[in-house]
DNA sequence: TTAATTCGGACTAAATCAGTGCTATATTAG
DNA sequence: CTAATATAGCACTGATTTAGTCCGAATTAA
């Protein structure tokens, strides 16, 4: 399906909650988030401690502790949140810039192609952040990989 | 990892060989590509049938049968590729236009915004052709979801 | 001190996927 | 007509990955 793991989509909706509730200092926990996102606490938990490893989130504990985005939605492309739960973004394994683990390598003709799916890919979601998930109507001129328009709002209406 | 399923990389590499080595009516037989690409045969023939259910191959039967391509490179992109092996492409679950299957549905607050995502993906991969991946260099002026020119070749040098 | 919350790890059950094998069908060569 | 070759379609198995849960320790505010 190339698609990403339920993990992944579930930390999505986690930091598009935050990137939309947040207050100077608002500190979320992870039972409210749960409420919210009616995802079960335990997974959200996982999701949370996740999310902070990979620096997307700060944490504070004890009472009245709870989690805030790290940094402004802005300067959080889509790109980190996927790779915090599914590492480094790589559609093809030849393309992990890893040399040696292909058994073809030598004559594997496409290692080279493979980069160019890979790149245009992870160039994609770097350039969309956490900021344009929240208002997507304010994203503008998004262009694919020959130039031209991405029609975002096919009828006039997003879905 | 956001990747493929080997069968999808090696749909890529084969289609790349028959892409490659094409001539006027050129047959390919599975073991004959079992041999350039070092695949194991009974994968190799797996693959050739689902490309060939996918409406990107032709296939004859009998001695001197084989298979070759539908159509040409050009006319190839990769995301039809991909989907011969992996379905619809779609990044997040709630995009695949299926409504009710998400359980937060009601709430789901980036229903939207996940299209973005995926509409940006499949706009890339649908803009690489087959032959795209046969003769890198001449793909010209690749350009990212807001339109800056993404480096294919980071030092001058395809590695 | 007590209650609330994060932190870190381990563990289990389930789903997905790669890979293989076998039998039937079609086509060409001789 | 017969035999050899190649695809067609199906089912099966073993392994890998993944989702989801749970528990004990550490930390902080009241």
């Amino acid at each position: 399906m190339v698609k990403l793991g339920k993990l992944a989509d579930y930390g999505l909706v986690l930091m598009t909650c935050m990137a939309k509730d947040q207050g100077p200092a608002f500190l979320r926990t992870a039972r409210d988030l749960s409420a919210e996102t009616k995802l079960p606490l335990p997974t959200v938990s996982k999701l949370l401690k996740q999310l902070l490893t990979s620096g997307l989130l700060v944490s504070h504990r004890g009472t009245k502790g709870g989690y805030v985005l790290a940094r402004a939605p802005r300067e959080i492309p889509v790109i980190e949140i996927i790779a915090a739960f599914e590492g480094p973004v790589a559609l093809t394994e030849c393309s992990t810039d890893v040399i040696g683990l292909c058994n073809i390598e030598s004559c594997c003709p496409i290692k080279t192609n493979q980069r160019i799916i890979n790149q245009a890919v992870r160039q994609v979601l770097g350039t969309i952040s956490l900021y344009d998930l929240i208002s997507p109507l304010q994203l503008t001129a998004i262009k694919d990989a020959r130039g031209n328009p991405v029609p975002l709002v096919p009828s006039g209406r997003i879905q």
